[in-house]
DNA sequence: AAGCGTCACAACCGCCCGTCT
DNA sequence: CAGACGGGCGGTTGTGACGCT
């Protein structure tokens, strides 16, 4: 099944964005929304690719995006998640309110991974959860072979974090267009605590989390009728693990 | 002050998945 | 059922900013 290319590249513009280009997606999708990513640069009159136009929104200009530097609390949990889920950027991101996946993968690349490897080194060929450096390009175009390239991780959690990875994202984009303070309900995950400490009850708490808040922080998602079959499929994992007693093993902080 | 290396981040690319026809 | 389409994701790259020599 080929696929054409995302947007006949005749004629579109490439590179950053003008304020000016800026304004009018930000109009044009206060206004009207984006139903629709491909034709929303053509409506908007814009030069530019629906996919360009998608992503300048969610990394960008979302009105609930949290700029600026990480705190040390956001990198840990990061680190943590990336522990458990492995590259799945938007996974983690969906984790930590207005912060996005490009900018999650960015922080992790030239932060985080840095500052991981000394210790990975420490613990030496004992420990089994060494990040691997750069991922080999693209075997056989695997982005969904649920064994992220840079994360060990088990099968078990390669299942979950698939069937959990759907709906957090997806929370965190449709949030985005409606410019909703959903993503508040997920703010206790960071703040309020000075001395920050990933526990066991956090990672049960984050585990279970997405069938727990689910009818309310995935609202908007269920709004378009899209997620009854991934919370069943989540149900069923779930219940699976627990069963299994794979929810329970979690990473040593 | 100039040159160079490194860092940080926005943006692009190519692929896969789910849905629609 | 197969193919087309749109959305979404992760990996990678380009480039400006910054710091060091």
């Amino acid at each position: 099944m080929g696929r054409a290319p995302c947007c006949e590249k005749m004629g579109l513009k490439k590179g950053p964005w003008t304020p000016e280009e800026d304004k009018v997606l930000v109009a044009h999708i206060e206004r009207f929304g984006h139903s629709n990513w491909r034709a929303l640069p053509k409506l908007a009159g814009l030069l530019r690719c629906g996919k360009s136009c998608r992503l300048r929104w969610i990394n960008y200009l979302r009105p609930d995006i949290k700029r600026g530097n990480f705190t040390k609390e956001e990198e840990d949990t990061i680190i943590q998640l990336h522990e458990l889920l492995g590259n799945r950027w938007s996974a983690i991101a969906a984790r930590l309110p207005g912060r996005t996946d490009n900018e999650i993968k960015n922080v992790w690349h030239t932060h985080l991974k840095k500052r991981l490897e000394p210790k990975a080194q420490e613990h030496g060929a004992a420990s089994a959860k060494k990040h691997k450096p750069a991922a080999p390009k693209r075997e056989s175009g695997g982005r969904r072979t649920d064994v992220p390239t840079t994360a060990p991780v088990s099968p078990e959690r390669s299942v979950l974090s698939s069937v959990t990875e759907s709906s957090m994202a997806s929370s965190v984009a449709e949030h985005g267009n409606t410019g909703s303070s959903a993503f508040a309900k997920e703010e206790s995950f960071t703040s309020g605590s000075e001395d920050f400490q990933i526990d066991e009850s956090f990672w049960s708490e984050t585990l279970s989390m997405p069938l727990d808040s689910h009818d309310v922080s995935m609202e908007p998602r269920d709004a378009f009728g899209a997620s009854s079959g991934a919370a069943d499929d989540m149900d069923f994992w779930l219940r699976v693990f627990i069963e299994a007693g794979d929810v329970q093993q979690l990473p040593q902080i």
